[in-house]
DNA sequence: ATGACAACCTGTGGGC
DNA sequence: TGCCCACAGGTTGTCA
């Protein structure tokens, strides 16, 4: 579900409804994530004061003065602020109660998503990680650098966590719309005048879909509950098929590794 | 190192 | 109406 426009939707939604919170106790009604909730995630969690909602990549970290609550949503998890004691829907498998009557619900259909505590700001699946695609580090130059002699395809380049993070399968879609560049190019033969216009797409498109509220597929909500805006202006994306809105071809469906990859033969080279 | 692919899990929609 | 299959926003681990 979720991709960095909904995280970040989420990040700006609940941060307000949690800063200077204190947590009363954690309900774990189901632990079976994508990795096991840890045991001691209740008795870390509980007692303390949350200092901070940032992210990291699709990571929300959720800073505490004794530690920080690492969140990742998966494909179908949502974060959502509601009073305690609201009574539990089917897959809201974790409360963060908090002390002032609210309480912050995980709900996750698929359990792709996953809760870690950590002692310090530092986790090894924090490692490795390519930089913020909204971040000065994040280039046409840099692209261009890390794409040399690279055989994938350019939209397996930039979905790739270990190149820049948070270019999930409809942005990537998009920005390679925007810049006009085939999604199944092989990333090495992209020129560099080329990767300076997909790293501009791509924080063009990242940074719309965030004010938009991000993307509303299915059920998604950002963290106070409202949807999101930007479904209704994709350009390619879930649109094979239809007329391309530039040069009205017909655009074209693809699969790349089990993704769907939808472009313009007529826009894209 | 690189790249292809399976795996994790549930819900939904299309085709028959 | 109901059944079965393919597919869905992500990421990791394995294997060649």
């Amino acid at each position: 579900m979720p991709e960095l426009p909904e995280v970040e939707t989420t990040r700006r939604g609940i941060s307000p409804h949690v800063l200077g919170r204190k947590v009363q106790k954690v309900v774990v009604r189901e632990s079976r994530l994508r990795w096991p909730v840890p045991e001691q995630l209740e008795q870390a969690l509980s007692g303390a004061r949350i200092t901070a909602v940032n992210r990291r990549a699709k990571y929300l970290l959720v800073e505490t003065d004794s530690g920080i609550l690492m969140v990742h949503l998966g494909m179908s998890g949502s974060l959502r602020i509601m009073p305690a004691g609201t009574p539990p829907l089917f897959h809201d498998h974790i409360d963060v109660v908090l002390d002032d009557g609210n309480c912050l619900r995980y709900h996750d259909p698929r359990r792709f998503g996953s809760f870690h505590w950590l002692d310090s700001p530092a986790h090894p699946l924090l490692d490795h990680l390519g930089p913020e695609p909204l971040s000065t580090a994040f280039s046409g130059a840099y692209l261009y650098e890390r794409s040399r002699r690279r055989q994938l395809s350019v939209k397996q380049f930039v979905m790739d966590g270990k190149v820049v993070v948070g270019v999930g399968n409809i942005y990537a879609n998009e920005a390679l719309f925007m810049a006009g560049i085939h999604p199944a190019r092989a990333a090495g033969r992209v020129a560099l005048k080329r990767y300076e216009s997909l790293a501009e797409t791509i924080k063009t498109v990242l940074r719309d879909a965030i004010e938009q509220g991000g993307t509303t597929l299915r059920d998604f909500v950002g963290g106070d509950g409202s949807p999101g805006y930007f479904a209704q202006q994709l350009r390619v994306y879930g649109r094979q098929g239809q007329p391309c809105r530039a040069c009205k071809s017909v655009l074209k469906e693809i699969r790349q590794s089990g993704r769907s990859t939808v472009f313009c033969p007529g826009c894209q080279r």
